[in-house]
RNA sequence: GGUCUCUUAGUAUAACGGUUAGUACAACGGGUUUUCAUCCCGUCAACGCGGGUUCGACUCCCGCAGAGAUCACCA
């Protein structure tokens, strides 16, 4: 069977990494099926909407490659995909529910509820709306909200992560359908919704959960076949046991596309947060997820979102991506990420670059940080040789005298390359009878003065035999 | 408070009722001619508690504790 999954956020703001996995799950889902995967717009809070969220979260969904099969800018036979555009057919619904008697206009003004829920809440007895239900409701008009009419009883489910589900009659009440101001409510329009469209699977945070015999109930008065219910849990802040929200700081996932995360590996680290196959692999290329991805080995507790772990994974896929598609495919991703000097030097100078540093990226945006010296003249800092931990132990003298040797061997280089270059410092190495770690921390920091670079023979092929020159006898006339 | 859910190392997780409870991140130590990183090797570290059932329980059952969700004209 092909699955029919949607994703369905309320345009409120960003796609940050606590809720992302509510679209992650339904694409693989849809994928694995050769079925087809709906984005729907909930619009029908008109307070909290947030002009251009809809744009931010279609571009979040084209970062991590979950292209949607119907829905805004692709559009489908299920037009439209707002749920503010779809007002009519909701009430529509609502009515064939009051011709049925299953759901009636609701008269009582919002003052007179608060009053009810106190009276309830003084008596210690849980609020419910249906004890309260008017006898004779009116007919309905616009302005009023509409409610339906439950008839409480036990109900029996399967939830797909949760496992199998039954509650009592006292979790059923009667819930408003639209609201006064004419727009339904989520509990109402999803259910709509998702019958009109044939969405296969509801997948969806636990938050939903308690809920559902409300659902279940509003499936059963219009006789629709439940979907697949898959209550997803939560993404836990770093601290405490709160889910992930934006109040913890929970940042938006494009905004690691800014920082130089690869959408391969957030896709990855987001999928596999609370969910494993069941083997020990932890890489996962988009289409391994579709293949083994399983709604039953989802964990049922949330799990916490690990920084440090995303950013493993992201430096597992910048190696992964260098050794298997080419220094070329990785270098497309780093456009903008270079240090603002780097604009002065071929594409084919920056590729070199990327070869020789990418094993130690952990984000893109480290390449801003990392390979400042290969675009300008490093600040010439005399104290970091001075003060090094290997070369504090030699005269100035001596590394005057050492870097000047290393100056007249380099320079007779016929081949200026990587293995030539490393024969000439193991000859150097043997001539003058020093540690492996004074010549080399002593070249390597006159070359970057950077507390860390690439292989030295590499920086030095990187470099050219002209900076690298330069650079050293500048170093040799401070010193 | 009612209802529902969850509980393996710091974190993410694995384990037909029979394993020295596995793996990864992190931490710590070591190796790879300098640094940082990669890579490799190693160390530390867990079945929430209490009862059952069983020859045998992380695994099944019952309590308890802790955590979470929900009880809106928000989704």
């Amino acid at each position: 069977m092909k699955a029919i999954t949607r994703f369905a956020p309320s345009p409120t703001g960003y796609i940050h990494i606590g809720n992302v996995r509510s679209a992650i799950y339904p694409y693989l889902v849809a994928h694995q099926t050769d079925g087809k995967m709906i984005l729907r717009i909930e619009d029908t809070d008109r307070e909290r909407y947030v002009e251009g969220a809809t744009e931010l979260i279609e571009d979040t969904l084209k970062w991590l490659g979950l292209d949607w099969d119907e829905g805004p800018i692709v559009g489908g036979p299920n037009e439209p995909y707002f749920q503010s555009e779809r007002k009519d057919l909701y009430l529509e619904w609502a009515q064939k529910l009051i011709a049925a008697g299953r759901a009636y206009a609701d008269p009582t003004p919002s003052e007179k509820i608060d009053e009810y829920r106190r009276e309830c809440a003084e008596k210690k007895v849980p609020f419910l709306y249906r004890n309260f239900r008017p006898e004779n409701p009116p007919e309905w008009e616009p302005g009023m909200p509409i409610r339906f009419k439950t008839i409480p009883k036990a109900y029996e489910w399967h939830d797909e992560v949760m496992g199998d589900m039954h509650t009592g009659p006292e979790v059923l009440d009667d819930i408003i359908l639209i609201k006064k101001d004419g727009y339904p409510t989520y509990n109402f329009a999803h259910i709509v919704d998702d019958a009109e469209m044939n969405i296969t699977h509801v997948m969806r945070g636990v938050e939903y959960l308690s809920s559902t015999p409300n659902y279940l109930a509003l499936y059963e008065a219009f006789g629709l076949v439940r979907p697949k219910l898959v209550s997803l849990p939560h993404i836990l802040a770093p601290t405490g046991n709160k889910k992930l929200g934006k109040r913890d700081g929970a940042k938006s996932v494009t905004e690691y596309r800014d920082d130089g995360v690869l959408a391969e590996a957030m896709l990855n680290y987001l999928a596999c947060l609370g969910w494993n196959d069941g083997t020990e692999q932890e890489i996962y290329t988009k289409e391994e997820l579709i293949e083994k991805f399983s709604l039953d080995r989802i964990q049922n507790s949330g799990a916490r979102y690990d920084e440090t772990k995303l950013l493993w994974v992201n430096g597992q896929w910048i190696r992964r991506i260098f050794d298997t598609q080419g220094a070329r495919a990785l270098y497309d991703r780093t456009v903008n990420f270079w240090p603002e000097a780097a604009a002065n030097f071929s594409e084919d100078y920056r590729i070199r670059v990327l070869s020789i540093i990418y094993d130690r990226l952990k984000t893109l945006s480290d390449l801003k940080t990392m390979t400042g010296y290969f675009f300008e003249e490093p600040e010439l800092d005399v104290k970091m040789i001075t003060e090094n931990k290997f070369l504090k132990k030699l005269s100035e003298a001596e590394i005057e005298d050492l870097l000047k040797k290393a100056i007249v061997a380099l320079s007779d280089i016929q081949d200026w390359n990587a293995e030539s270059l490393q024969e000439t410092l193991n000859n150097l190495l043997a001539e003058t009878g020093k540690k492996p770690a004074e010549l080399f921390s002593l070249v390597r920091i006159s070359l970057s003065f950077a507390p860390f670079s690439p292989a030295l023979n590499l920086t030095m092929e990187v470099l050219g035999r002209e900076v690298t020159l330069a650079r050293l006898n500048k170093v040799a006339r401070s010193i």
